[in-house]
DNA sequence: GAAACTTCTATTGTATACAAAGCGCAAAGG
DNA sequence: CCTTTGCGCTTTGTATACAATAGAAGTTTC
């Protein structure tokens, strides 16, 4: 983290979840050596990473970009999360220890709290959503899948539209993540598969609600 | 292809995939420069691919070794590829062209011949396969697909083993390749993917079965 | 004799200069 | 007016020099 290649993957990474570089906008490594104040050589190195994570693309003449995703694209890619989040949760099941059980609760505790409140606090949940998703990854002791899950589960776009989920589908999370607790509890890989890529599944449809109600409003309106 | 840091990337991972730098072995940059004929910079950034596909790893300050995978590892990365895969297959079968398929066919009947001659050659056949299986993935149009399965298909002790595969273990894989035309002719995605599922898993089975007795050669004979 | 500290060396990280390659624009020709 | 070709400029790729760091080995001190 101190390198400065790694704090240039931040940088650019946060750049990119907070929307100051703009999907489909060309990156420049020059640009970015100044804004991050090193030279191109950590840059080059961040913008690989970033790369084999799909944050950014590169064109056939080494031109990169930042990703910009259609709604089918990201259909696939929660499609994907909840296939091999559900064989996730089932490894997790048999696998988790009390310790690991104690933080998902605290994490579905604290999620809670941030979504309970009158205007309910994104960020926190946001936060909370996904270091309880990461502790199932962890549980789930399977270095493969840690790698391939990595790459699909953070996304520009929800992140961005995630700000304006309704307290209701916030709530509904908490009580997806409960009932994985449960299914743990049991030790119950099916069920616990079952409730992960349905939970998912439900996360994706809050999401494109939400970004349907979002172009509307961000588009201008036609008639007066 | 052309350019001096992919030259570096294939170069290096056929000597992974070949085995010329072993598993575990430390990996030095200035030392792969010299053999690949370019500056440290374009193996550095080579090394940054394999290790995004996990080929190679590295410790806890930075020092690379090539990636050596104990069994359950590689259980674990065919249970993930043969989900995946027969997600693809699944997709495919209601996607694929003609042009398509009239290739898979080509493809596998090219892999039967290789197979059928007395002794069998293993190269062809992996060549064979390989693409059999690509244009499969690329029939089923997900570009994050796609991207998660090239970081699990190819595994170095895989490659290797494979010279150990007895005629019979190929020769079913060419029946159960046919098995998966035969559902895509009916544009069947279940069957589709059961096929493609539990091939992926008897290939790890076959796998096993070469690797355990790869290991009673390899190793010493403890009584005459 | 053991432990800790220091120094040395092997290796990776970073900066910078230069090379190469693509894209756009402009000019010329049809 | 459209198309094509060539030139220049922008951007990325590569090499190399230097800096920093981690690990090993040796020495000193208790």
């Amino acid at each position: 983290m101190s390198r400065a290649s790694d704090r240039a993957y931040n940088q650019i990474r946060n750049m990119i979840l907070s929307g100051q570089l703009a999907a489909g906008a060309q990156i420049r490594e020059e640009h970015l050596a100044e804004t991050c104040g090193v030279s191109r050589t950590p840059v080059r190195d961040a913008l690989r990473r970033l790369e084999a994570e799909l944050f950014i693309r590169r064109n056939d003449s080494q031109r990169t970009f930042v990703a910009d995703w259609s709604l089918e694209d990201l259909e696939d890619a929660f499609t994907l999360r909840g296939m091999l989040e559900g064989h996730a949760a089932a490894r997790a099941a048999v696998r988790i220890s009390d310790v690991q059980l104690q933080a998902l609760q605290a994490e579905n505790g604290a999620l809670r709290v941030a979504v309970a409140r009158p205007a309910p606090d994104v960020l926190a949940f946001l936060e909370h959503n996904r270091r309880f998703h990461a502790i199932i990854v962890e549980a789930a002791a399977s270095e493969k899948l840690e790698n391939l899950l990595s790459r699909i589960v953070e996304q520009p776009v929800v992140w961005r539209t995630a700000q304006h989920y309704d307290r209701e589908n916030l709530m509904r999370s908490w009580r997806e993540h409960d009932e994985i607790l449960a299914a743990f509890a049991r030790r119950d890989e099916i069920w616990a598969a079952s409730v992960m890529t349905g939970h998912i599944r439900r996360a994706f449809h809050s999401y494109a609600d939400a970004h349907r109600s979002d172009a509307v409003v961000a588009l201008p309106v036609a008639a007066e």
